[in-house]
DNA sequence: GCAGACATGTAAAGCGTTACATGATTCT
DNA sequence: AGAATCATGTAACGCTTTACATGTCTGC
């Protein structure tokens, strides 16, 4: 029930179309929801059938029609009723670090080879994320947007930011711990105090 | 298909029944996946019937029998090969930083309140990491269990707590945010320099 | 007596992705 | 000439969750 929710929140501070709101999905939004114009555009459909927005036809020339949905008095209850039930702690599903989980069945060479494909990947993503936030920031102060919405923005992004941050030091200091144990790797055993060590330094890094 | 090659991984070095695997996914794996039961039966049907992977039935007094997994060599080499391949980077979905994200539609005592009630959930979850992460190595110890997957997935589960303390942080800091943008959240409105203050320090804070 | 662990499954409904379908304008 | 942007949708397929179904033993 969240793409829904998130229509909704999306919609209850902006008119917008289906079409608008895949954008915001491909921009700020992704970091915490993402989704495809088929499923958006029926469940756009199925909210407007069940009250909560309603939509207005936008005649253009040029370019294809569109529909502009705002959220109705419905809408934004059913908006605040979510917004007020505690969620449940989300449960990560993450194919990569599971990969990493399995990579004791890749030799050494290879298990570094998917961490640094990784990393340049993740230091690419990170560094379009700090340039999409300066931007933001920059267009806020330019247009001295004071808004609850776009303060809250900031702090989300923000953190999405250190996330990503984090996840690309790991990568890094894997890289490091699969050379340091690179006899295990080879040889399939190594010496009992270098493996200990191993471990307290995999435990002092956080 | 992750499902399935994470089958198959907790299959590479291990016998186990469905039921076992479960207990894994609620467990240690939890941290980059999960998945039921009624999903995980029909997939190792599945799996069987591709040949990727073998059982024998154990018959058990007192309890119910029993189906042992193990992996064949066709199943190790498609693991392997799901392991080389470069993994897409994880898209996230969160439904909480979707709430918070939306909670301008809230009041201050509100958004702070639901920000506190998963903080403390949060707290507690990361007690619990931690207590299994600290068992985990002393059992490690106990045992001298010298073994690549145990490297890995200490840092696997390193990462995951540094993860989740980070979360943690980011909830306490939010609630201190809004506390300091309290004005905006009472009257709608706020001094543009205290806004731009607070901006500034969600940007310094990482 | 009842809840929970052990153990395996099926069925239905819901959610999400990919492919298909259309069509004008603008940019390279 | 071909790709990208704008704009809306349907259909098929696959993945995930929830509910249903069964039955014994152990601990409180």
């Amino acid at each position: 029930m969240s793409l829904r929710h998130g229509l909704l929140g999306l919609l209850s501070d902006w008119e917008a179309s289906g079409y608008d709101i895949k954008q915001e999905f491909d921009g700020f939004v992704s970091v915490f929801w993402h989704s495809n114009l088929s499923q958006i555009y029926p469940e756009l459909t199925k909210l407007e059938q069940d009250g909560f927005i309603k939509s207005r036809l936008i005649e253009q020339t040029g370019k294809p029609d569109k529909k502009l949905y705002t959220i109705t008095n419905d809408g934004k209850s059913e908006l605040v009723k979510w917004l007020s039930k505690p969620s449940t702690l989300p449960k990560r599903k993450d194919a990569f670090l599971m990969q990493s989980f399995f990579m004791d069945q890749l030799s050494a060479d290879e298990t570094i080879f998917q961490l640094q494909t990784f990393q340049k990947q993740q230091q690419e993503k990170l560094t379009a994320m700090n340039a999409f936030l300066a931007e933001s920031l920059a267009s806020i102060r330019e247009r001295r947007q004071v808004k609850k919405r776009v303060l809250i923005a900031s702090a989300v992004y923000a953190h999405a930011i250190q996330q990503e941050k984090l996840y690309l030091e790991w990568a890094e200091q894997t890289q490091r711990l699969i050379e340091q144990a690179r006899p295990l790797w080879e040889t399939g055993e190594m010496d009992y105090e270098l493996f200990e060590q191993l471990l307290v330094s995999v435990h002092n890094s956080f």
